[in-house]
DNA sequence: AAAACTCTGAAAATATCTTGACACAAACCA
DNA sequence: TGGTTTGTGTCAAGATATTTTCAGAGTTTT
């Protein structure tokens, strides 16, 4: 265990173990936002939070500060510790272990890949690959390779709640053809395909250009094969200190499209969602309301 | 109005020329002290500096910030600024498109949620669980909720070639038994568990639970109720601006743990790797060789 | 050297913040 | 299911903080 005086953070972080369900929101509030968080008043904060302001209060009182100015007292002697060392650090992370350990190693790079995967981005061609994924007339399909295909799923997943006539194709031979006496002219194909670009994934993207749907293509920099049958392609960077690629910023990537694809089709969205909301509750599927 | 906001040290210095004598004494005081000095109240500024409060006051005024709260107002914003890692802010894809674009929005939230995420996990927390994930007289079993399955999924295609006794567990009721009845003391159980936690996933941690599992449960900052049977605990951040929570971190801690236990278990991962490649390079399962 | 002006701090007025009391709602338990 | 506990927000009183007022000290001007 650590010392008895860690730094407020860490004393948050593990005193969330503890908490109720407002004051956690509260918690990850402030440690989402420390320590700024900290340095306004108690109102400031509340409402920032979006919790009320006794609750701050007993926050701080709890987590053994004579109160909320006491708490705060203590955020801006560990701030002036802080910043009275010269080159405030930057990578805040990093102070807690040495440059060599796997997370820092591992943070760094996934944080290199989702900047040069997102400025790469044409604007353009992202909106218009929203809007065909918006397109009611058309149905979506998606698939991927051996590791890419649970993001395939959680797309799939996402998707059938925005909108209707959402499927998820697995790239194994003998499911296929079921699956493509489906496909229409003008349907869409969102494909996952990453290096060690699998023979199924290419054979099941070129009989779906040949039905004339048109395909989506989220791939890495050295492009999949299946980018010739391509519509729209997004290069996503996949390295990191590891044996494997990572998936991450094709996660970002899939997020992000739905994002927009809800947004362009927020009416229709919104209703789905409240009738599935209310089967749920129906079915006492989760812990409690909320 | 000031359009060249330059920062608030360089200001005061700047302003220090046309000041009172007792001003000066007040702004020499902020400047040796900044910006601490100026996070506290008017009264402990200017007891601090050995002047009165009005002249706190004053000069916060002269200063064309409304007031001293308008002063420290600005101080705070500054600070944030600077404590927050330059990464968190979008610099260059952000040039391209205005900053109400879907992909910048996102963007932000994305790199925010994870540089959250990566400086509150505990290392030593971190290191243990992967030691407990590399062992190999402890099987693995990973599940997760209707949302995060795709990501338990991902995890156990990946841990099948790093080392054998790896099980996905699909959270459905009655597929339990036969998983369950596989579970030894021991063994380990990964959950996958974010809000709208599910009821499903609860009864399966509490059942592996009470047959010795050891827990280990990746949530969010408002921690499932699982938390209670689990060894060890990782939040994520998960909050985008869409109508769902954002399952990047999860996956960014995924192939962390993932990382670190493969480096753990070298030996033994590679060669079966070059086995696994064996099979494929048989199935001729891939496009070519590289 | 007196008058006018400027600067400063004491003190009061005003605004804002913090926190306790209470009531209602949700969760838990029998 | 009904009773009990726990958690949370509203409200308002009390505590602090900020700002204005004003008078006197110091400085400059004539």
């Amino acid at each position: 265990m650590a010392a008895v005086t860690q730094n407020i953070e860490d004393q948050i972080a593990q005193a969330i173990e503890t908490m109720t369900r407002t004051e956690r929101q509260l918690a990850s509030y402030i440690l989402r936002h420390y320590p700024v968080a900290l340095l306004g008043s108690v109102t400031q904060l509340a409402k920032a939070a979006e919790v009320s302001s006794p609750t701050v209060v007993r926050l701080a009182q709890k987590m053994g500060f004579g109160g909320y100015p006491g708490l705060q007292q203590a955020v801006r002697e560990e701030l002036e510790a802080r910043l009275v060392s010269p080159l405030a650090k930057h990578d805040r992370w990093a102070e807690a272990a040495p440059d060599t350990h796997m997370l820092n190693r591992f943070a760094d790079a996934v944080l290199g890949n989702l900047q040069a995967t997102l400025a790469q981005i044409d604007h353009a061609q992202f909106d218009a690959t929203a809007e065909l994924l918006a397109d009611p007339e058309r149905r979506i399909f998606a698939t991927g390779g051996r590791i890419t295909l649970p993001i395939a799923d959680y797309f799939t997943t996402h998707m059938k709640v925005i909108r209707p006539g959402v499927e998820l194709l697995e790239p194994v031979s003998n499911a296929w053809p079921p699956a493509m006496l489906e496909m229409r002219a003008g349907d869409v194909l969102l494909v996952f395909d990453i290096r060690r670009y699998e023979n199924n994934v290419l054979q099941l993207v070129e009989m779906a250009a040949d039905q004339g749907a048109e395909v989506i293509l989220i791939t890495d920099p050295w492009v999949s094969p299946a980018a010739r049958h391509a519509r729209y392609r997004f290069s996503a960077q996949i390295e990191v200190p590891s044996a494997w690629d990572s998936t991450v910023a094709l996660q970002v990537l899939v997020e992000t499209l739905m994002a927009a694809v809800q947004s362009l089709t927020w009416e229709e969205t919104a209703s789905r969602m409240k009738r599935l909301e209310g089967l749920y509750e129906r079915a006492r599927f989760f812990q409690r309301g909320k």
